[in-house]
DNA sequence: GTCCGCATGTCAGAGCCCTGATGTCCCGGG
DNA sequence: CCCGGGACATCAGGGCTCTGACATGCGGAC
């Protein structure tokens, strides 16, 4: 039955858009096996780099910059909150806004699991050459555009 | 703020990594929105495909052909079968076995739904020569090869 | 000055995915 | 013959993600 499973696993792997997958996948593995020891996740860890770099900003720009939706984000914000990783308060011109930051707790958290998230990307790009990566950027760009046009070409 | 914002976007997209996310997130967002008027997620429309190629598999099997867990192939298969869509019963030989195949009316649903899914990919694989598809896939397998590998490279 | 558009935040519901822990069953080595 | 490894299934719990629907507030158009 072995060959029987390798020749289904290798019309399941036939599909372009399943080494994608994979690839993600193992990305997501990789980089969640570094964050458990620091108790994040890479959601909750995305949302806190991206706080560093814009402190203060809406929950609904934050949702943008990590690519999920504003219900997304607001989920892994009150996990943060909970553990006393992010604050958010009321903006003081826009009533409607939550302003969001990191506390001190959380930057100290963040500093240490950053490196250990910074490394897995760091081993992926050494697996290539420049040239490489920079192709390997572009093909995976051109996929976007192309999924995310519409109908008409 | 707009340069801002551009600033910020950018910094986030600078990883390697993120391009690896956007083209998944870009895939999973168009297939579901192929596969929505069949009232069917994308890892349903995964279990059932490869269920068509193994008939009678056990759901450990399956989950494997589909890179899932064990657990979450088993919560899609739940909802499938409270729709009729495939059936399980336990295998004769191993009692512990259950045995998973579509129903006609899963069949059915499949044959259109599938039809839907292999466009896209189809729309994918078009937007580049076969060299460059080519070259994708190999660029993607030494990814995950990579992130895969434990420390010792 | 009033009203509509747009962004923001929130609740509710459904589904997927993982880790960890259990219990059952088959099969082959001792 | 017995017993442990391996494979299968399941429960429990924690998180993430989306769609859909709704309420509020700022700001520009009229």
């Amino acid at each position: 039955m072995g060959s029987e499973e390798a020749r289904i696993a290798e019309a399941v792997a036939w599909r372009p858009g399943n080494a994608i997958k994979r690839a993600e996948q193992a990305l997501i593995a990789e980089k969640s096996r570094v964050l458990r020891p620091f108790g994040l996740t890479v959601p909750q860890y995305a949302a806190m780099y991206a706080l560093s770099l814009a402190p203060g900003v809406s929950g609904a720009k934050l949702a943008r910059f990590c690519s999920v939706t504003p219900q997304s984000m607001t989920t892994v914000l009150k996990t943060l909150e909970s553990r006393g990783l992010v604050e958010r308060r009321p903006s003081s011109d826009h009533a409607q806004v939550l302003v969001t930051r990191l506390t001190r707790a959380g930057q100290a958290l963040l500093r240490k699991a950053d490196a250990a998230a910074v490394a897995v990307e760091r081993k992926l790009v050494e697996a290539f050459t420049p040239d490489e990566a920079d192709r390997l950027r572009d093909l995976l760009e051109r996929a976007v555009v192309v999924l995310e046009t519409p109908a008409g070409e």
